[in-house]
DNA sequence: AGAAAAATGAGAATCATTTTCATTATCAAC
DNA sequence: GTTGATAATGAAAATGATTCTCATTTTTCT
């Protein structure tokens, strides 16, 4: 679980926890509903990087009515407010994640998928220098890297991948 | 005008570049058709950083009855050979370049959508130091820098933004 | 020229995402 | 607590980029 923004108080209850939710819908000034409730619990709970897909089939196990419009509209909303940050590889489904942690970014295995994540402040320095060395004032990047993952490594030789990144 | 290959004659003739061509996509094991040969040709002689769209339409001009489904087809198994290398920004529709110029990345103006390029090995040094203490065997990278380019910036204050990377 | 194989184009299919719009839920004011 | 203006929802259609299908046409080899 990740820490959202500091918890007010020092026991977490379930109740304590919607509250925090509550606030995040209503500091973005739109109206509490159960199904931004479900879809900010789910992202609060759930594994990192997920589609909207993926919080699409995961909301639906509690709450089945939800519709997929409502899930990609509100992350879209969350991003617009920087609550989320999407993170784009490829041509492939938009993933978010949570905006506040530290700045990162991420290496994908192109075996198995994994994404790990990794700071590098050097990189960061590197970027702005050359953004200005070309006349840019350097706003935003994505650095997503690709490779094979230890485990992957072991295990080459033997079956083919079974996922691909790059189609 | 990129130099594709290295250029067997040193007086470059309609004739001569038309050969270039054609050895290109024989080189890729597959036939050599007027529609290749036509994309090829606009690739080479339009501008970097095209997309399969404007692939399309440019070539439409010449060749009236060319299909996209052609375009997209051949641009694909361009890139498969490593002709062409696909530079695939935000969500947006992937874009095509020369893929052997040195390796390069992009910054794109957030402001007007222009592009520029820059090498720097200072970073993929890191990148790969980066992966390996990730146990990861670094295969691939993607850096899309964004920011507001020169002219933008002196523009800035007036009229608001005409195009957005990120809609 | 003739035949086998590959390539084409039109349109349908797909996939992620957004929009539309009629119905329903929220919340601030009574 | 009820009410009502307003915003949010879900279903389905729309969109945009890209890929696939398949009947027809080209290319290349002989």
């Amino acid at each position: 679980m990740i820490p959202l923004i500091a918890m007010e108080t020092s026991h977490h209850t379930l109740a304590s926890n919607d509250q925090q939710l509550k606030k995040i819908i209503r500091q973005i000034g739109v109206k509490v509903t159960d199904q931004r409730m479900a879809i900010l619990q789910e992202i609060l709970s759930g594994s990192d990087h997920v589609t909207a897909q993926e919080v699409y089939e995961n909301v639906k196990h509690k709450a089945p009515d939800i519709g997929f419009a409502t899930v990609y509209r509100f992350l879209r909303t969350l991003t617009d407010h920087k609550i989320l940050s999407e993170v784009r590889i490829q041509g492939l489904p938009a993933r978010y994640e949570w905006a506040n942690k530290n700045h990162h970014d991420h290496i994908t295995c192109t075996s198995c998928g994994r994404i790990s994540e990794f700071e590098n402040e050097q990189i960061e320095i590197l970027q702005t220098e050359i953004a200005a060395s070309l006349g840019y004032q350097l706003t935003n990047h994505i650095l997503e890297l690709y490779g094979v993952c230890s485990d992957c490594q072991k295990k080459s030789g033997q079956l083919p991948s079974p996922h691909r990144i790059i189609s």
